[in-house]
Parts: C-alpha cells; sequence; structure tokens
DNA sequence: TCTGGCGTGAAACGGGGGTTTCAAACGGCC
DNA sequence: GGCCGTTTGAAACCCCCGTTTCACGCCAGA
C-alpha cells in the first residue's frame, strides 16, 4: 500500500504534539500503522522525521501567506494591519483548527522551538523562513517608513513572540481569563492582536 | 557534607537547560558530585526536582517584582512604562547574566513552558504566579483605565509572550539581525521592548 | 555508651529507547 | 515469465534510563 510516508508523518505530528519529541517510533509507527524500520527507510532517522513534519506545513503557510501579501501590495487598501493580519492569518487558523490538527500543530511548534539546540536549528538553516522574513520585512519598512531596519527586526522578533505564545497554547489564555479570552475565535483573536501590534510597530523610534 | 541538595539544583539547572527534560540524572548527580539515589531522596523524582529548580528562581524574581511595584506604586512617577519596565527586569538580567547561570534558566523557561503538559503545569498550579499577575494587572488597569480586565489579560498575555520570546533565546534575534540586534544588553533591550509594549497597551480597545 | 533517624554509597531491577539487519514481498519493465 | 530496485516485516542489538533496595557511616539525644 502506498502513503505509508504520509501516514507516517500524520501520526508523527499528533504523537510530537501530544507527546513531544519523547515520542516513541514504536508508538508512532504503531499510530500509522507501519513497521517500526519504515521511518529510518523513509527519513533516516527521528530528528529528520519532525523536521518533516514541521516542515511540510510550514512550507505550505508561507505560500499562503506570500500569495496575500502579493494581493495586498498591490491593492490601494494597503496597511499595516493588514500586514500584520496577514502574517498572523496561518497561525490562528491552526490555532483554532481542532480536527484537522492544526491546533495540535501549533503544540508541537511551541515544543521544537523551545529546544534551541534540536531540530529547530535544522529547520531554521533550511531556510524556510528566508524569503518569509525579507518580504514581510519590506512590507513593514513601508508601512512603517521611519523605522531603522534595526528596528523593524526588533518589533518582528516581538510580533512573533506574542504571536506563537498565544497560539502555541491557547489554554493558558483561556485558564486564566476564566473562559472570556479564547485565541481559538479566529475573530476575536485578531480583533486583539491587531490593534495592540500596530499600535507598537507605530510607537516612536526607541 | 551538607549542600547536596543545593548542588543537585545548581547542576539541573545547568543540565536540563542545555539538555532538555531529557538530561539524565546520572549526569546530574555526577555533575553535583553526588549519589544517584540523591535525587530520588531529596525531591522524590526527576519532575519535582526540575519543579524545585524553577520555583527557586521565580519566586526570588516574584519578590523582586513585587518590592518595585510597590515603589513604583507611592511614587509620584507611576507610568505605564514603568510598571512594564518592573515586570521584564528579572528576565532582562537573566538574559544577560552568562557566569550566573541567568541565562540557562530562560533557556530552561523556554523548554518547561513549550511542555503544556509537564512540569509546567505543576508550577502554574502551584500559585506562583497568582500574586504577580493580580497586583500587575491591577497596575495596568490603573495606567490603562480604559481598558476592560478581558482586554487587560489579552495585553498582559501578548506582553510575556514578546517577553520570553525574546530572552529565552537571544541567538536567534542576534543571528537574524546579523549582530546588530542583542537582547542581551540589558539597556538596548529595555529601549526596544518598553516603547512597543507601552504603544500597544494605549492602543484603542478592540 | 547506646540508639535511632538521617543522609549517603553501590548495585541491581525492570523497562523502553533508536537503530540495524536481513529476508520476504511487491511492482514496473525488458 | 523473469528480473531488479523499492518497500515492508520481524527480530535482534546495544544502550541508557528512572527508580528501588539495602547496607553502611554519621551524629545528636537519652
Amino acid at each position: 500500500m502506498d502513503g505509508t510516508r504520509e501516514r507516517l508523518l500524520d501520526a508523527a505530528e499528533r504523537l510530537f504534539a501530544q507527546q513531544g519529541y519523547g515520542a516513541s517510533l514504536r508508538d508512532i509507527t504503531g499510530a500509522a500503522e507501519a513497521n517500526l524500520a519504515a521511518v529510518n527507510y523513509h527519513f533516516g532517522c527521528k530528528e529528520e522525521l519532525l523536521v518533516a513534519v514541521v516542515l511540510r506545513r510550514i512550507e505550505d503557510a508561507n505560500r499562503r501567506r506570500l500569495d496575500a501579501l502579493d494581493a495586498l501590495e498591490v491593492d490601494a487598501g494597503f496597511s499595516l494591519e493588514g500586514v500584520i493580519e496577514v502574517f498572523l492569518r496561518p497561525c490562528i487558523e491552526w490555532a483554532g483548527d481542532e480536527e484537522g490538527g492544526g491546533a495540535l500543530f501549533m503544540r508541537l511548534i511551541g515544543r521544537v522551538h523551545g529546544d534551541p539546540d534540536g531540530p529547530w536549528q535544522r529547520i531554521l538553516a533550511s531556510g524556510v523562513f528566508d524569503q518569509i522574513q525579507r518580504r514581510f520585512l519590506a512590507s513593514f519598512a513601508r508601512a512603517c517608513p521611519d523605522l531603522s531596519q534595526e528596528d523593524l527586526l526588533w518589533r518582528l522578533h516581538l510580533l512573533v513572540g506574542s504571536m506563537i505564545h498565544t497560539f502555541v497554547n491557547p489554554d493558558v489564555l483561556v485558564a486564566m481569563s476564566g473562559g472570556s479570552c479564547d485565541p481559538r475565535d479566529p475573530e476575536r483573536a485578531l480583533a486583539q492582536l491587531v490593534p495592540f501590534l500596530a499600535a507598537g510597530f507605530r510607537a516612536p523610534k526607541p
């Protein structure tokens, strides 16, 4: 039967998200109804499996971000808020997607992101974020022409931090607020994040 | 010899930060020049050791934050920027403290924070952050009287995200900027974070 | 001095981990 | 049909892990 590779990616995404990198290959191959050796055959080793899981979603998300940014740039309605929304969109959709595994994927991102010497380095080194970073920096520079490149980098970094922290673990904010704040509601999350971050970008230069 | 407990905490802090929760008790007790069984004797199990490591620093930091906030509240110079700075201060100092282990501790925070089902839940449940959250929410409410409780929670959450993302892995921003942005420089980090976050808090209500 | 608990040392226990091996099965192609 | 590269199956290999056990030294208190 074909599709073993895809089934492995699906199962790994779910189990890595739920249990962290400590999830065993035996559990993953079991869930994928594949043989234990299939992981090493298709991906080489456990770490490469994780990298493949992450890249599969990131590359797709970045394509959609670039498309949306293209549309925004030529539109007369170009705005700082629009750029921020385009950047946030994939994460917001993932966070609200309980069935398709998007919510789990965000948790996985949080995990690998917290392990600086692990697979995350390989993901960064793969260059998946290079084009995204360049394009968005250019758009933010257009929206905030007074800021230096250094300031833009700082603020993009702070934006990413708020985004990850919010969508990786929506439950934290839900619990903290007793349920009144819920990042998994896309509209309300955007309504909170965009004004906050746009105001941050428009802050006077340090 | 006394101090085994403290040596274990020191060694665990370093090794957990460098290698994650996967660091073995054999390595930790070896580095602490203690016996393997000492961890289970003093802390019960591996997870409790991690919790103890984290709480040791968090409790101290929160005490200092509360003191600084007390001083700020009675001062005529009370301001939103002041509250933000007080909140950020411990993390900024840790991030710049390579020798004392503060920088490593921030990495550890990033790791345990990314593992929502792990020891972080026990840390949250311990209530270490309850008083801090209440006090700072009150201060932010004083600085931003127009915002609802829900908006304040959202914005405090976004602040925490930027803070963690920045100081947990300073190298990311350093690499991304080619060295021109360095979160480990306390003054410049404050100069970037405080205006951005203050403007975010002052953004109009969603 | 005797004693009892506290801390330590050394070893073993039971289990699970990633990876490798090699033979068997599959599937397109000459 | 026969062949060969690709994929799967089952088992073994070797290693490291957290925890437990139990005996031994230590030292205050009776």
